[in-house]
DNA sequence: TCCGTATGTCACTACACGGTGACATACGCT
DNA sequence: AGCGTATGTCACCGTGTAGTGACATACGGA
């Protein structure tokens, strides 16, 4: 099982730490272009083009390689905290979060890897998805917290449910933009349609966190 | 390969017609337990007691199962038209949008085929899922038009992207409460939880399609 | 220099799956 | 009753995959 059909890059010499590597972002690859269903040891090591024995020698296994991908993938997830630039838009806890949730919007849209860890996610329990899901899960937590920063929901509105609301419908609508380009007729493909979608949901947040609604019913 | 493991039901008998009916009924029965992975027609042809051989002498092969599973799942999704009690309700296009997307998540919730179907869809485009997609797409479309019917949303708010971004929320709730149970924080287990979820997103919903809100701006 | 070990290579087993040909048997039509 | 065909059963092949044992080779320390 010599360097198969993809190459990928030079010659592995004899160096451990760059064919660990080499097997990751292998992985990584596969994950993008395949999905779950094709993430296998086989493709994971010709897509190194390397000899999938050292997977076992190097990772244990298949779960070894997962974990380490889910440790390299979604540190991103940690570093959106937002830097407002005016004063107001630090303090309004509605304006933090729709700029947050656009720009991470936005991220997602480009990093296919992370895209297929979602909808893998989705698919249902399973043991190697636990190893990978973990570490980004702690993330996601600590970004909401790095979001939220000093600024405070107005009063009255249940803050996690409707960001959860709002991270949710980003989730489904990229990986629905990314698969059959629309959802429920809505177009998910060009800048345009997306500039539509997010300026939709910040028409949401804007009135859920609209200061003081809830007195006027 | 006679009846294996799961004897599922009494002995088929020499009758196509109710063979037939086996394997569609096996097939969602593998989707709902083991999801898109592990169906395959071995795995069918074991739960329904039946030889695979009869799939494609029948079917053609796994797409034709997939096909009438298709037809079979789904069609309840046409037939959320809600019949508001009061005239106002009636014509209140927010309130009959909220209701109907409330029940369709309850639907949702207890439908653990279309739950997986869902998450296929979000696995990547797949040449089976097409099969049992298209259908199923129509009926959303129906459902959606059905919804609407002589309610008009309010002017200066782009309806269908936030009908998209609701449905698009609550399927990913549910897909998530199905597997970890939780999302972003928000648990997604208890009815409890799912009266919180959707008490925030009639919150969001009544905003955004308050009458007017627009020329307060 | 020589030897031990880490690194890499290859061949092989065991298994599950999709798919098919050959056979057995029950039903219905004439 | 007899026969043709639909229905059901079984054995088999080719393929792709996970995982392992055996071997080759380069590097580094005694």
């Amino acid at each position: 099982m010599p360097r198969a059909k993809k190459p990928a890059e030079d010659p592995p010499g004899r160096d451990r730490e760059a064919t660990e590597r080499r097997f990751v972002e292998a992985a990584a690859r596969v994950l993008a272009r395949d999905g779950a269903a094709g993430l296998g040891v086989n493709a994971i090591a010709t897509e190194a083009g390397a000899d999938k024995k050292l997977i076992y020698r190097y990772f244990g296994g298949l779960d070894g390689v997962l974990e380490a991908l889910g440790a390299a993938t979604g540190v991103w997830i940690g570093d959106l905290a937002p830097t407002p630039t005016n004063a107001k838009a630090r303090s309004d806890y509605g304006a933090r979060m729709l700029a947050a949730f656009t720009a991470y919007a936005e991220k997602l849209r480009g990093d296919l890897v992370l895209q297929k860890l979602l909808a893998w996610e989705l698919a249902g329990p399973s043991d190697a998805l636990g190893r990978i899901d973990t570490a980004r899960s702690r993330q996601m937590g600590k970004m909401m917290h790095a979001i939220r920063g000093d600024a405070v929901p107005p009063a009255g509105v249940d803050a996690p449910a409707i960001n959860a609301i709002a991270l949710a419908a980003l989730n489904y609508l990229v990986l629905r933009g990314a698969t059959t380009g629309s959802f429920a007729g809505l177009p998910l493909k060009t800048e345009a349609d997306w500039k539509r979608a997010t300026t939709a949901l910040e028409s949401l947040l804007a009135a859920a966190y609209e200061k003081n609604r809830w007195r006027k019913l």
